[in-house]
DNA sequence: TTGTTGATTTCGCAA
DNA sequence: TTGCGAAGTCAACAA
């Protein structure tokens, strides 16, 4: 990894145009070809940056570097301030805990959470247009299909309802109703779902983690 | 900005847990308190951060980053093999050109695009569900809604079709027809459009931007 | 390769 | 402040 701190602009050309003035910066090069170009403030994202595969070339002031695709980010370099080089070698990686993934594995567990006496079916449940998170039954052995989100929004509910309208045309699963389960969900999904019969159930993650500690000292 | 090349281990927690195993990485610690973990590969996503605002605590090889929502990045530090500070002080700010905004822009400037003698009622029409993109009337004065997007995809129609429904129970304003613009529209997306009697126009924001430069020579 | 979905999304705008 | 939609979204995973 190369670590520039330059004074400089930069110009990129390709899915948008977009300029930055002239200003002091973090030019980060890393191994892969990928360049970020940081300011001294604002979140991870970078003012601008190319993703690899792309090739650099540097001459005289002027680095340009340029994408299969054709997209172009062009550097400026008035003055330099440092200039350092890093062998790292390649990350470990990251150990990830918490997703939604998580979720549907604890709420698969448990499905008395989502209702009384229901039972999982399966998860990751196939239908012609994609998987439903949880398929359930009631007490009574009707079928529930449950969208599992860590934010409950109304893509959630746009989902849910595609599926729940393709399921109900299969005879042999009909009736299905439908579950919309997150961690907390918006005022306008909620109303959605429930203007179209889908019930909305929030679910605590540290809770579920609890109930789940709760039962394993239990035994 | 500080930069510190260092072989560490980093723990957050916070909306989620994650864990990384022992390896040379880059910290950078940005002015306004925020600081990113960087490998030497990936994209521009650093593999762990904290946004601003937070506090860091350095003690003796160990640093405790917490923000305001007790959400805490934890990084060990075995070794440093660089570290140096930069004034950057604060960036101008970039510029960006072609995105949606603009798009939208556009073709409020210039309604006929959508349709022959149709006029601007108003762009971001608000409804109860969010702001209908651009307003039109056609030649005959009926309503006519589009929703205007960089890319036509599914979402988009299903935007749509959520206003159309609920502009259509206005009797002030019904029947409003829906149309959906964008430079490229995905197949599936048209299909569903036509499906539900949306009208599909792909427009070409260079010439539009052509069209705009044509009429400014003209007058 | 293409498509779909999640994200510690981030970012910007408007109410 | 909150909410919502866009993003050069990125990135992981399945078909």
């Amino acid at each position: 990894m190369r670590l520039v701190i330059a004074r400089c602009t930069v110009d990129y050309v390709g899915r948008l145009t977009a300029h930055l003035p002239l200003a002091p910066r973090l030019l980060m090069l890393k191994a892969d070809g990928s360049i970020l170009v940081h300011a001294d403030g604002g979140s991870y994202k970078p003012l601008n940056w190319m993703t690899p595969p792309c090739s650099l070339k540097e001459e005289d002031g002027r680095w340009t570097v340029t994408n299969k695709a054709g997209e172009q980010l062009i550097i400026t370099i008035e003055e330099i301030t440092h200039d350092s080089s890093h062998e790292l070698g390649v990350d470990p990686g990251l150990r990830k805990d918490g997703v939604e993934a998580h979720l549907q594995e604890l709420l698969a567990d448990r499905p008395g959470v989502i209702g009384e006496g229901y039972t999982l079916v399966r998860r990751e449940f196939p239908t012609a247009i994609g998987p439903v998170d949880l398929m359930l039954r009631d007490g009574d052995g009707a079928s529930v299909a449950v969208e599992v989100k860590r934010r409950g929004e109304i893509d959630g509910v746009e989902q849910l309802t595609r599926y729940l309208e393709l399921l109900n045309r299969d005879p042999l699963l009909a009736p299905v109703r439908g579950v919309f389960a997150a961690q907390a969900i918006k005022p306008q999904a909620r109303v959605l779902a429930e203007d179209r019969g889908i019930r909305c159930v929030t679910v605590d993650y540290d809770a579920l983690r609890g109930i789940e500690k709760d039962e394993l000292t239990l035994f």
